[in-house]
DNA sequence: TAGGTGTATTAATTCGACTCGTACACTTTC
DNA sequence: GAAAGTGTACGAGTCGAATTAATACACCTA
């Protein structure tokens, strides 16, 4: 289900991140399935077990995947929403577009403008060799 | 003009862009008026020159200023308009936002979100004692 | 030429991010 | 209760980017 790309020089707890919300956005997995363990993903991956721990942490405090003590890591039901995912980011734009003393209409027009703009980047997880 | 919060943990080359950011943004300096030297501003703050010379490279490269060489740095027409400060983060939250699929629409859904729920914080320049 | 402008270069240092080893608490299953 | 599974707290090590500074330089104005 994961896997690492070792020159890509992003961290691996980020890609295992990435990876599994891609796999939730796209429902690959669904809310109420059960994540790999920590150990079989540690395992197939080459890393430390806490290295997974520490991607699933995020996962979870992201509001992802829910803790299931003596079970594992669960996708949530919010978890499934993509949304989610961009509401830090979205977070941070806003704070700063207030400081600047920006209108939410002057805001929306320079996401507009950035939207016709930017390119689309391959995600990680596709482009691995599978 | 500018001032320092040394227990912001914030890079004193920062403060001093936002500083000047807000300086300019809010009409205190218009364009074609000059920033305070390098020099100026490095005794006035006991800090080296270079540090403000970094901040000074950093405004220019956003087009907030221009170099003038013999003269100093001077406020850029466009320098005024304060929504390109926030063009890079724009540009990140699209990026991810394509990333996982999201549509325009929803982008800008979840911005607004952000716009209500989101407390407005103080700017740094606005923290300093004078 | 004298005095002003910003900066290229280099180096020291700090600081956080990342990864891993180990040991632990917890739940399920039998 | 025992065995085998779950995630993780704690600590240490490594690494690299970011930050700041000292120095010397190129440039322009008057």
């Amino acid at each position: 289900m994961f896997s690492l790309n070792p020159s890509s020089g992003i961290p691996i707890y980020r890609q295992i991140v990435q990876q599994a919300r891609f796999a939730i956005a796209s429902g690959r997995v669904e809310p109420g399935e059960r994540l790999p363990s920590v150990r079989t993903i540690a395992t197939q991956l080459g890393v430390n077990p806490m290295t997974v721990s520490k991607a699933y942490s995020t996962l979870e405090q992201a509001g992802v995947v829910v803790r299931h003590p003596g079970i594992g890591m669960v996708v949530s039901e919010a978890g499934a929403d993509p949304a989610g995912a961009i509401d830090a980011d979205a977070q941070a734009l806003v704070a700063t577009a207030k400081q600047l003393g920006l209108s939410r209409q002057e805001l929306v027009e320079r996401i507009d403008k950035q939207w016709e703009e930017e390119w689309i980047d391959q995600p990680i997880s596709l482009r691995q060799s599978r």
